[in-house]
DNA sequence: TTCAGAATATCACTATATGATATTCACTAT
DNA sequence: ATAGTGAATATCATATAGTGATATTCTGAA
């Protein structure tokens, strides 16, 4: 038997996966959005996602207002369990303050999502970016520190974040062709530790690191700062520092 | 026909609502829970919740480690989302701002979610309590800021949520006895503000009003400082201040 | 090895989610 | 005012997807 098409995917508990799309989907696009633009969105029948956006609602997930649904004050206290009771964010972050302290950089932890990386933890440097990382915000997996994510899949995970894309567009500098680029993924992961600059971020240079477990990629632990504040001597040390805080961070989390 | 019992709540989108009920559930619980405690705690059938927790899993709204279920990353995307672009927060947020610096004190808002109330926005103050208001958590409604909340309401409202307490608990100090504390809220109610003292938190004082827009109760504007930084003249004019903060808010919120 | 507790798999039944269609509502432009 | 447009909501028949009982496997402890 030669390979088989695309898997049946049988659907198990249908609607509340789609619950689950139409929050995300949501939380993504950062307006509010009418019922129409959710179900083309989402595929749902608008009276499905009506449906589902009334129930949302109840449960605080969503909110409507005059403009449309947005995101309820629910997810919030949500998020804020996973901040105070996540394992790794718990032991990353006297890890992040040590590095913060140590490099006056600000220091930070992502975790993957799906196809991007959520940061999850950060503590501010002494010389603080004039762009906030944001916590909770969704950063793509193939710029800056979110390659170290790359680096360490397959190729077919690799293919799957890429898609067909040619190649890689950066803040500033010029495209990086994809083979290129998957050779610089190699390297990452070979040399244990990426450094970017103007990827994601015009100005910023970021060193970021693996937390691995084995054979698992926990998370990636970075520290970033504007450009003109990294002197050669600093980087040198904060790449050290770095690979060192994944170590430490995989290491003692439970 | 006299009173009619216990509406039937014929249920609508059931998986989705129990989808919900275990997320709240995990985020209350501030550990890991097992599956049968998350069948047990949401009444769920093992089979069931066991299902769910699949689901919710592979959206990555819950994590499963050696310990049991909690929270996953996605709640942190999906807050970061409301926080972002939720439009009280938004206009709240410099009008927080002008609260702390010109009291020193830390400003926040909350808003209420079912039986309590979560903190959306703070702004820190010059002397900052030692305790720390934490954004998404979940904070009674009857003790502090909270009872703005339940001052607004009508008798049925605030009784669904107290239940049969005869007395209200608090951090410092005798307890209330219930006819007292509703007397309370009434003057809360035509004041228009309320001042809380040991309360919650024991050493601080806050002082809270609403948010109120065409009858709609949006929110709470508190400032909250160390007992002993709050003077009773800068009490006087934190009272005004945070009225007319109040006020402000639902003045500018679309 | 036995046992207990928990997690996972299987399955028949029907309650529940679905999407087509119809209706009402909210605005604009005329 | 009034018609016209698009969006939001209500209704309903159908079958599919969710349910929970039961059985099985797994994991440690005694």
């Amino acid at each position: 038997m030669a390979g088989e098409g695309a898997a049946q995917e049988r659907s198990i508990m249908r609607s509340v996966e789609r619950a689950f799309e139409v929050v995300d989907f949501l939380a993504d696009s950062g307006r509010p959005l009418r019922l129409a633009e959710v179900a083309r969105g989402t595929g749902l029948h608008i009276a499905t996602a009506q449906r589902m956006l009334r129930v949302l609602e109840r449960t605080n997930y969503v909110a409507q207002d005059s403009a449309g649904y947005s995101i309820g004050a629910a997810a919030l206290a949500a998020a804020h369990s996973y901040l105070v009771g996540n394992n790794l964010v718990l032991t990353a972050t006297p890890v992040l303050q040590e590095l913060a302290a140590a490099l006056g950089l600000t220091a930070s932890l992502s975790v993957r999502l799906g196809g991007a990386r959520v940061l999850v933890a950060r503590v501010e440097g002494s010389s603080p970016l004039r762009y906030q990382l944001p916590v909770g915000g969704r950063l793509p997996l193939h710029l800056g520190a979110g390659k170290v994510f790359l680096a360490y899949m397959d190729d077919a995970g690799r293919d799957e974040v890429l898609g067909d894309t040619a190649r890689i567009e950066t803040a500033g500098g010029a495209p990086i062709p994809i083979s290129e680029y998957k050779t610089l993924l190699d390297e990452i992961a070979s040399r244990g530790y990426a450094v970017s600059r103007n990827e994601r971020v015009l100005g910023a240079v970021s060193v970021s690191a693996p937390v691995r477990r084995d054979g698992n990629l926990l998370g990636v632990v970075q520290v970033s700062g504007p450009e003109e504040n990294l002197s050669p001597e600093l980087l040198a040390q904060a790449t050290r520092e770095v690979v060192r805080a994944g170590a430490s961070i995989a290491a003692r989390s439970r």
